[in-house]
DNA sequence: CATCCTCCTCTACAGATGTAGAAGACTCTA
DNA sequence: TAGAGTCTTCTACATCTGTAGAGGAGGATG
């Protein structure tokens, strides 16, 4: 679908480029799509926009649910591949950036890790898994962050790598403990 | 000066409106200066964004060196003044993205946090100083972001309040612990 | 007072951008 | 096969943006 060529098309300029990238004829010549069209499919940029967090959203809500027997691997494994793929977790952050002064991309986004992590935090007996919870997110958020844009992208192992699978498990672990 | 005055408007400016609303024509507006001043100031788009987050980075150069009798207080108490300079802390992370396609944003803002961590992270008896400063990093980055612009933007404490500063210093100790 | 220098303001212009509508190509049904 | 409805491409245009340079105001210096 042409829809999907475009706001696909869209991610990738937002992590190449910023924000700022996103217009709707450098959308074009990223989908190798005659001039107009995404105009056409998304005839203002707030529309575009839209579009492209919503397949963000779409994407992401695969990878869920952590495999109980083996939390902290599958969580590790799971932010792995997200550092793998680089383009679209670059484009999230832009997201969330964005959203702070449009309010109605966050409802978009919405696939709220929060009470996932509030769950967890509560079966593996926290005593306040409602705070547990939040400061897990927070970690997760923040070592994905780190490792991506901030001073651990320089620094860490190389995503897609077993050394980066085993940080990442040991992090997570020591950030399971009660 | 002049050049404060715009570097500051510049700094208001991507909080409020991202990256895309950094102009040279918007921040004088900003900045209540006549038109042309910016651009006179900082003759490229480049120039201007590398103005702004060197300003930043200045500004930053105050907030360190935590009390070694209150480690996660002091540390605690830093992080919620961060919160309260809302602008500042969302422009830096406009910046950082920035910085991922702009790598001389980088050396700019170099505050580098890590070795810091790092040694504090000795200091406490870790047994892999590197990694486990790392990890500190990189947790208390994400409480700082999930706090700021993810789900928990709606639903922590008040930044400001003595609760943020008692959950963000409950958060900061479990971090510490070997 | 004349001169120089720095700081500031104004104006110009080429190119990019958001947005809209006209017209053509294509597809499916009756 | 004709027609209706949708999908796609092209073109237009007002506005915004980056960037450059000309010239003025004001103050310090000789």
């Amino acid at each position: 679908m042409r829809k999907d060529l475009i706001t696909d098309a869209a991610i990738k300029l937002v992590a190449a480029q910023g924000m700022r990238g996103l217009t709707h004829r450098a959308v074009d010549r990223e989908a190798g799509l005659p001039e107009g069209s995404t105009s056409a499919y998304f005839r203002t940029r707030k529309a575009l926009i839209e579009g492209f967090v919503a397949r963000l959203a779409e994407q992401e809500r695969l990878d869920v649910a952590p495999d109980p027997d083996d939390v902290a691997g599958s969580i590790a494994r799971t932010l792995d591949s997200w550092l793998v793929e680089r383009d679209r977790t670059l484009a999230r952050y832009a997201a969330m950036l964005e959203a702070t002064h449009h309010p109605e991309l966050k409802s978009i986004m919405a696939h709220s890790p929060r009470e996932q992590a509030t769950a967890l935090a509560e079966l593996l007996g926290h005593e306040d898994p409602e705070r547990a919870g939040a400061h897990f997110t927070a970690f997760l958020e923040g070592l994905l962050f780190y490792r991506l844009v901030g001073g651990g992208s320089t620094v860490g192992p190389t995503p897609g790598t077993e050394e980066s699978v085993r940080d990442l498990t040991a992090a997570v672990e020591k950030a399971l403990r009660p």
